[in-house]
DNA sequence: GTCTATAACGTGATAGAC
DNA sequence: GTCTATCACGTTATAGAC
């Protein structure tokens, strides 16, 4: 049995690798700024096997968008509607989640609001709207909270927008924040590193906020 | 002498109008998703005569990332190193600016984002970089109020991303904000007016926690 | 300055040999 | 399944008439 590589895509099966291709390519550049031939040069597969494989550049990146989004979306989705944890250790896990993976995979963000901007459709099919939301663990308690005077009478969304807000932007301006800080390699990361600290005591403050 | 006219390019020379034109699909769709044939559509004149005033996609674009760019930062600029306001101050009129700005053109944070992915060199030439920030009145004030004692001492840039964030990303987010609050039309805005009110107060509490 | 027509090129996709 | 060669098309850019 071959034992389970991290690594490149030596001995997985071509498909596989015109994804991860894809994926890669797409993140970086979007979809109207990538061409076909340049996923098959980063797979090291010719142009032809891509068609042979995905049909068409579009349905090539329907597939990795929706992967993507809905990756993105999940882990916002799995933690809101944890019966077992309190608002605050939500909050912890979202800013602790999202900035471990976005580490990994800075370009997610911005490849999600670009590519949303064209194809706001591909959007509301994964989303089930208001429900998400609306029906969450973390709805109910935020609204608990505002009852028993714990948590300053502001919408919600406003602290869903915060709390996204401090946790994801910075990625999404890095190369803005990277000049303006006269950043060298590995200090932003170092800095996203600390947010997932600081980010829990900002929240907390911010509810309290008439 | 003609008057003033605030809406369409009715009597304004061609030059302005495919400006104008450039600007509206550039904003909207990115360099590489947008054709010339938009542009010169939505100036409402021929194909050819792009080329003529501008040469090339090219430099039509670059012309427009500029002013784009550098009309975005130029607030931030001027209200960062405005020597006769508060710090208090200088976060409310980035709040405010900044989101009456973008409740009139929500799509430039998006747009600059995107494009910088592409074009990295236009934003080096654009910024003179750390000197906005380490030399500004506001960084002085910010150092200040944490020699004081007022400010906890965490790094400025984490402040400037939090500011920035709070203000910004929910215009970038916004069509993943609109469906998750299964927002009607208007009432967007109608939130983001709110926050005008809002963040300074988030950010003010925000300074103090350690 | 403004237009029509077209050249020149890049890109997505396929045919067909192996 | 994988490749080379090529088609078909859309887009940028220009030539040239008015």
């Amino acid at each position: 049995m071959a034992s389970k590589k991290v690594a490149p895509d030596l001995d997985i099966n071509t498909e596989e690798k015109i994804k991860n291709a894809a994926r890669a390519v797409f993140h970086k550049k979007g979809f109207a700024a990538t061409r076909t031939r340049d996923i098959a040069e980063e797979a090291g597969i010719n142009l032809a096997l891509l068609n042979y494989y995905f049909r068409s550049k579009e349905k090539l990146f329907n597939l990795i968008m929706m992967e993507t989004f809905s990756g993105f979306i999940k882990s916002i989705v799995v933690i809101f509607n944890d019966e077992t944890t309190s608002l605050e250790n939500k909050v912890e896990s979202i800013a602790s989640a999202y900035i471990d993976l976005l580490i990994m995979e800075p370009q997610i963000p911005l490849f999600i609001m670009s590519e949303i901007r064209s194809h706001p459709d591909q959007l509301l099919k994964t989303i089930n709207a208001k429900n998400i939301i609306t029906n969450s663990a973390f709805a109910r308690q935020y609204q608990q909270g505002v009852k028993e005077g714990k948590i300053a009478p502001v919408n919600i969304l406003h602290f869903i927008m915060n709390l996204l807000g401090l946790t994801i932007f910075p990625f999404i301006a890095s190369p803005m924040i990277q000049v303006i800080g006269d950043l060298k390699e590995g200090q932003f990361n170092k800095l996203m590193t600390e947010r997932k600290k600081m980010i829990p005591k900002w929240a907390k403050e911010i509810l309290k906020t008439k």
